[in-house]
This record gives structure tokens, sequence and C-alpha cells, in this order.
DNA sequence: ATGCTTGAGGCGAACGTTCGCTTAGAGAGA
DNA sequence: TCTCTCTAAGCGAACGTTCGCCTCAAGCAT
């Protein structure tokens, strides 16, 4: 910090009070025109910054919003990190308002007690928060503490308790089925997740529906599940190109990006070609994934809408005490077709 | 901002004075055993935080460092974000610091009035600058202004006018050129960067001490410029491969792993296999590198220690007026060998 | 002339700290 | 006993704002 120009400095030089320059600052009338215009000069001149510490005191709030995140292991690139701090405090800054990073910690005791610090040493006004799982222990802390939050994802299907934005992540996955079966394709498997992964569920929910649309049953061999990591997409699509012939699944549907690497390295090491033999589809839309080979058909999400709205949602809430409708919104992801999903040629004689 | 227990509160409770609190807090001497434990019980018992705005407008310092980073383009994901933040706030947390993120502006004159702003309202104490390129307006803008910050990167070899951490990208290419020399590679090319990139250059250098270390003339032919993307690692490496039979390059030794990609892709496209027909390194290691087909080789940069190292570093300046020797430091990346450079098989009759 | 309203601006106080000085009292040395 | 030192604690002030209330003078209707 640096010993910058004060109000009362300006104040002197101006001729009036030092309140009365705040209220020239902050827009609160009752100053005739040629004082204002003298006033505004005089900050021109003397490059006049407000200090936010003398403020946040006054005003009892730092026009600061919190962000912490889980970081991810050094071989699995967090593939909206990028976009969705950039979209945040872009957005943040609009309105005057910065985005404070802190550390993740696994141990839910004491990451509680980093949000209940920040906000209660004044450093922050509120949250948000992201990748949301079944059982989060900073939902419910947060709402009994009364501490302002936001969430990129949600808990239950049907829970409004909190503001939240979350992708429609089954509807994507119902896309990629729709156009799995446009190209033929009949017995499709899917890679997904631990039961335990609410996000993971409501993909799969997607495969479901797919199926259903497509008037196919579902085959409890073709749904394999296991961590979003390609070594295990490789395994579990060696298990499935494994299978007899006749229930061999044609097209793959993984739920990640990752997932779908690991299945097309098996597919090359079977001896066949992803795209042509066996259709892949991923999920996150990895920068990375067009320059796979083949580039991956993939599932992105509008990530930079999604930060610029809950920034602002946010804000809206600490500057007015209310949250703009609608309180929770579900927004949807958008396929891109690449050649992992191409030239398949159906087998005669199968329907 | 929540309406959270002051000094007074406890001091009413512990029946002394707040200054005398305060004193407790700060581990400012002159209170007796017994007093101090009183208090300390007090404020465990109401769960008193420290009000941060208070403080820092006492202290004339927030405790607070910011960053800011150019966003990636949609298809390239920034190879180390996650690990520098993660690493910058994790050290500042140790020392009660925090880290706030702004708005990157490619307008110079714009950037340089956040910078200011940012300073000068006492929002932060100093920066982190990261990826500096010729001619950086901000270097001098901060020196000049004795804005305190330390920087991921340098200016010029023996510039030392501001502390900073570099990766010594030339060691890291050096070391890819002995290793392709060691599998029997004659005929190295280089897919370089525009020649006014600092990063580009320092990268390539290391492509010339490894020519000249195997006894190898540099051959102008061999070395493309161009943007680091895929594509123009892909157009290179088109253009490379067409050479005359004698004079085509066995190796090829990109500045990134976007450029390794495209040129992976290229000499594919030419009916040849990476790693066996023509070697290819990259440089980042970027998560995926791992993954691709075949799997790149590939520098990688320790970035979480320089992270955490920066961080310690401005921080020292903050608390103590002068930075810790050596002023400025150079790490050395390290090469990851995978199959992009295993395989090759040297033909016979040449040296 | 009187009283009322309105606009422009001043003023004291407060937000929650920390800093530096003062003071009361105890103990020590002469 | 007197002073001198030391320790524990108190006290006033200040950091730079914003907030709410007050004052003063001008304008206007009665």
């Amino acid at each position: 910090m640096s010993k910058s120009v004060t109000l009362k400095e300006v104040a002197a030089k101006a001729g009036v009070s030092y309140q009365t320059v705040s209220k020239v600052v902050n827009n609160k009338a009752s100053v005739s025109p040629e004082t204002e215009k003298r006033i505004w000069g005089v900050i021109a001149e003397l490059n006049y910054t407000p200090n936010y510490n003398g403020r946040s005191l006054r005003r009892q709030r730092s026009n600061t919003v919190g962000y912490t995140w889980e970081p991810s292991p050094a071989d699995q690139a967090n593939p909206i990190l990028d976009a969705f701090l950039q979209s945040m405090f872009r957005a943040a800054e609009e309105e005057g308002y910065y985005l404070l990073c802190f550390p993740f910690h696994a141990d839910d005791v004491r990451m509680l007690k980093v949000y209940h610090q920040l906000y209660n040493t004044g450093r922050v006004d509120g949250f948000v928060l992201s990748r949301l799982n079944y059982g989060e222990a900073s939902v419910p802390f947060l709402l009994e503490n009364k501490i302002p939050f936001v969430a990129f994802g949600r808990l239950e299907d049907q829970d409004q308790s909190f503001p939240y934005i979350d992708v429609d992540g089954g509807q994507g996955i119902a896309q990629a089925m729709d156009h799995l079966v446009s190209l033929g394709h009949r017995r499709i498997a899917a890679l997904a997740w631990p039961e335990d992964s609410r996000v993971g569920n409501n993909r799969l929910e997607g495969y479901y529906r797919g199926l259903a649309k497509a008037g196919l049953m579902s085959d409890p061999n073709l749904i394999v599940r296991g961590e979003g990591t390609s070594a295990v997409g490789f395994e579990a699509t060696t298990y499935l190109l494994g299978l007899p012939v006749d229930i061999r699944p044609t097209a793959i549907v993984c739920m990640n990006d990752m997932m779908a690497i690991g299945a097309m390295q098996a597919v090359r090491t079977a001896g066949l070609q992803p795209g042509r033999d066996i259709g892949v589809t991923g999920f996150d839309d990895t920068p990375t994934a067009r320059y796979l080979t083949p580039p991956l058909t993939s599932i992105s999400q509008p990530i930079p809408a999604i930060g610029e709205n809950l920034m602002k949602r946010l804000i809206e809430y600490l500057e007015t005490g209310s949250y703009p409708e609608p309180r929770c919104e579900l927004v949807a992801p958008n396929l891109e077709i690449r050649e992992s999903t191409a030239g398949y040629v159906p087998a005669k004689g199968r329907s």
C-alpha cells in the first residue's frame, strides 16, 4: 500500500470540507454543479483514488468475493478453470468487485474454518462455490451462518434452498446418444462414474433417457463405473471389447474426456479404429480434444456465461439483499461433433 | 461482511482495555501470563477474529497480493495456471496473505491504470507478474512508482533491476537435443516462435547449443518460425517432410506441446510414424501430453516450486523491506521422455 | 413582514484497529 | 527513605472513509 492522496487533501485544495468531496465521489447529490466540477478537477489533478480499507471499514463491506477450488492432479488439467475465473472477475470488475482466491482443503472442518475466517474478518462479502457433491458440508454451513453465496452446481434436483446455476449434463449425454443412434449405433455402452458422484449420476441419467427415446433396452453389462481417468477408460473399454461379438458395443459414451482418451487407446490397441469401428464420445470438450487422434466428439459447457451470471447474481444480492429471478438455473451444454463418431458403417442384418 | 465480535467486546468480557487485547492478539509483550491466558480464553469463547479492514486501515497494508494473466484461447489450455495459482495462494496463506485476481487488459494504458488503482486504493500490497515479454510496459511502470512486485520470467538476460524467477528454457531444449542426438539423430529441425518472443528465443538458443555440443552444423532450412499453435506445427512439419530426403530432418524439436501435436499429425499424414520414423519433442508437458498417440516427449517446468518461491519472496519484501538473496533465479526444467522419441533406427551409411 | 421549503454544504461521530506515550505500582539499589 | 528502573496496563489519537444531522441563506407564498 502506498501513501496516497486522501479526501482531506482534495478538500483542502478545492476549498470545501472533505465530507463534501466524499459526497461527490459517491454521487450523493446536494452539491452545486460548479463545486462538483471543481472537485472533480482537483481529483483528476491529484490523481485521487478512494482508499478501500477506509471505505470498507465504514461501509462494513469489502466488495470482494471469495473462490476456491480443488486442485487437479498433474496428469489431468482442469478444463474450465481459466475461462471460469476470467469470466467471474471480469463481471466483478464492472461492479467494482474483485475476486479473492484461497486454498482448498479436503478436510471439511478446516475448510469451513477458512470460510468463516474469511467472512468474519471482513475480507470477503460472499463466496462462489463449484463442483458441489452429495453431502457438501459447506452449503449447510454457509446457509446456517447466513453467509452469502452462489454455486456452480446443485445438490439435489428439487432443492432451491440456495441459488445456483448448473449444466444439465444429462441433456448433454442425451444429445450424444441421439447423435450415435442417428449414425446407426444400437449397442451403446457407458463409462460412468462411481455412484456417489452427483454430477456423474446426472450425466448417466441422460444415457438412460437416450436409450429410452431410441426404444433400446439398457444392458447392465454395458455400463462400467470407475473414476474419471484415462486408465479406467482404457480398462473398461478393453473389457467391453472382449464381450461376445453379439453383445459387444459399437459405441461408447464417456462421462468425461479423460475416460474417452483411455477408451480410444483401448480401441486402437484392440486393432480397431475409433470412429469407424467404435464410436467414442467425451464430456467437457477439453481444449486438446480436437487434437486427439481422431479428434474427439465431446460436450462443451458455456462456462463464460455461467461465471458471469453467477458473479452478477451474487453481487446483486450483496447490493440489494435479494437474488434476481430465477433463483436457480439449468443450462444446456452443446455437442461438438468430431471424427471419433464419424464414418461408422452399421453391420448388415442388425436393425 | 458480518457483524462480528470486536476487540472491545472481548475486552469488556475480560475486564481489560481493548488496546490490551490488541497487544495479546499481536503478541506485543508486556501482558502478564494470567491476563493473557484469560484474554485468549475470551477470544476463543466469543470466536473473535480481527477485522481486516480496520487492521489494514491502521497498518496501511492489506496483506493481499494481486495477480492477472492473459486468458488462453478456447482451443488451447493454459498448462500451468492451476498449479501456479494453487502454489501461490497456498504459500500466501501461511503468512496471512491472500491472492486477489483481476482482469487482464491487452491495452497497456488500461492495464497500468488497473495496477495503479489496485495499489493506490490499498487493495493490494504488491503484484506477481508472469509471461513477461520484450517491451513489457508494466515493469518500468511498477519500478517507477515503487510498487512492489516479483515476476515469473525475465526481460533481458543480464537485467537484475527487479526480482524474478525464470525457467531456463534453453537448457530444457538442450536436454531434448542431447537426448535426440544420443538416439542417433543427426538432422534435427526446430519449430520456433516469432523473433519477438523472448521466451521463444531463449528456448531456441538451447537448440543451437545442442547442435554445437554434438558438433552438428545448423541449417537455416531446418528452422521454421510461427505462432505456437498446432496448425503452424502441422504446416511447418509438412514442409519439412517435403524436403529432399538427404536434408530432410529425422527429428523435430518444438517450442511447445501445441506445435508438437500438429507436428505429429503431419508426420502421420505423411504416412510415417512419430517416434519410430521421426522423433518429436514438445515443451510444457501439458497434462494431456502423455495421452497423445504416441505419448509426447516434453519438457516440464517446476511450477509449484516457482509459485511458492515467488510468493514467499514478495511477502518477505513486504514484511522486511528487502528481498532475499539471490534476487533473481534461473531454474532448470525437466525432460520427460516418452514414445514420441522412442524406437528410432538410424539409417545405415550416415554417421 | 412572516413563516415555510429547499438546496448547498458543514460538522461530529463512528467503523475496528494499532501505535506510542503515560502511569501506577512493585521491587531494587544506595 | 529516596530515587531509579522495570513491568503491566491504560489512554488518546490516528488510519480514511461514510453517515446522519445540522445550519445557513435564498426563494417563495401568504
